[in-house]
DNA sequence: CCTTTTTCAGCACGAACGTTCGTGCTTGGA
DNA sequence: TCCAAGCACGAACGTTCGTGCTGAAAAAGG
């Protein structure tokens, strides 16, 4: 009683180009049969390994957490709690989106964009891991006012909203009109934001990150 | 040589729910078959309207550029230029997206969201509603720069795309979380934001729009 | 009234969708 | 060495997609 257990391997790497594509078309755009040609494999061996395309949709969910948990938060978890670790994670954000580790932008942000009114699984999936980071912002936002870096009446989840607009709408901005200033206006913004809420404590850590630069030169 | 015009009122009504569909479910889950049934009509009949899935697409997207103009753009236009202008039009917008004016939320984020990454005339088109709506705010910002409500090292374009960053991230949250408390959020930063930005000359008009009440009551 | 012209429903088409089935082939344990 | 568990594959399922074709009903012009 023994056969081959699936490859664990070829399983992420299934994900990881599923996620790819997910990022551009979307999670109903993805369809198993051109992924399976995209992979060289035949779509019912593919098929095999979910059982069922909402659950290969729930698998990439889960693959792209990994990717955005070893991009963004695990690194600007290394740095110690406070305003520097807020910027850290929004400038990490926004390099992620830069970058284009998903080929399509942020993932999440098309996936929550494209099912954000449709019911079921795969929606309560994406409005919990979209919960889960607007928490961690808000939750890094509280760690800097409870040292004093940031103002006593600084409201972390009103602070945190604002921060993930800047960030989302420089992803938005960005790959609709391929205009890289979205992600300076984005950074402007956050800096601008945290200095209005920074005390004295915390004004030092935002004078110690490099200004963005203006546009460039004028005529 | 005559028989009966195509019926504008049939096309308008059949454009309106597309919309309805698409903001929902985008511009490719909406599919002619479940347009027509929905409709009562056949789908050759509702075809015939358009000729390709394409122009449908492109038709839908005009048809709600104009709900867009009439529930936004042009109310907001009759008050005079100036800071009063720039809160109607992002009052007005966040309304719109509350009221759910489309069942899915804004139109245009979800079409944004899911064309902004595929390329073609759909794209274009949505790219080219999204451009006009950020100059448009831009250049009511400076109106109101120009007026003396605002000061003088304010940038228009960076103004706008926070204040545009508010009014979509207020949309998606709502959206995704069931949460009115979103556009609260909204509201609230950009108040703050309008005031950073304004001289004494644009603080009475600030100071005349009805402060937005904090969360509930506290324990 | 008849003719002309256009609309619209019905049907069919090919392609692609997600899914299922049966069949070899690979492989670990007896 | 041989068996049997289990995966990958090709083929086919039924459905839905967008898109043409055809024929009947209907409206406008003479």
């Amino acid at each position: 009683m023994a056969g081959r257990p699936r490859d664990e391997g070829t399983r992420n790497a299934i994900l990881r180009r599923a996620a790819d594509i997910a990022s551009k078309d979307g999670l109903e755009g993805l369809s198993i049969g051109r992924l399976a040609a995209d992979l060289g494999v035949s779509k019912s061996g593919l098929f095999g390994y979910f059982g069922s395309k909402e659950e290969l949709q729930l698998a990439t969910i889960r693959a792209a957490t990994g990717v955005y948990l070893g991009e963004v938060v695990h690194p600007a978890m290394t740095v110690p709690p406070g305003l520097g670790r807020v910027w850290e994670l929004c400038d990490r954000w926004l390099s992620y989106s830069e970058r284009r580790v998903f080929p399509g932008g942020c993932f999440f942000f098309t996936v929550t964009a494209e099912f954000d009114a449709r019911p079921g699984r795969v929606r309560d999936t994406v409005a919990a891991a979209g919960l889960e980071w607007n928490r961690l912002v808000a939750s890094a936002v509280g760690d800097a006012r409870r040292l004093g870096e940031l103002t006593e009446d600084t409201e972390p989840d009103q602070l945190a909203f604002e921060l993930i607009a800047f960030m989302e709408t420089a992803n938005a901005v960005s790959l609709l009109h391929d205009d890289p200033v979205a992600y300076r206006r984005a950074r402007n913004a956050i800096q601008r934001c945290l200095h209005a809420s920074a005390t004295d404590a915390g004004s030092p850590v935002l004078r110690r990150l490099q200004p963005v630069p203006e546009s460039g030169p004028r005529p």
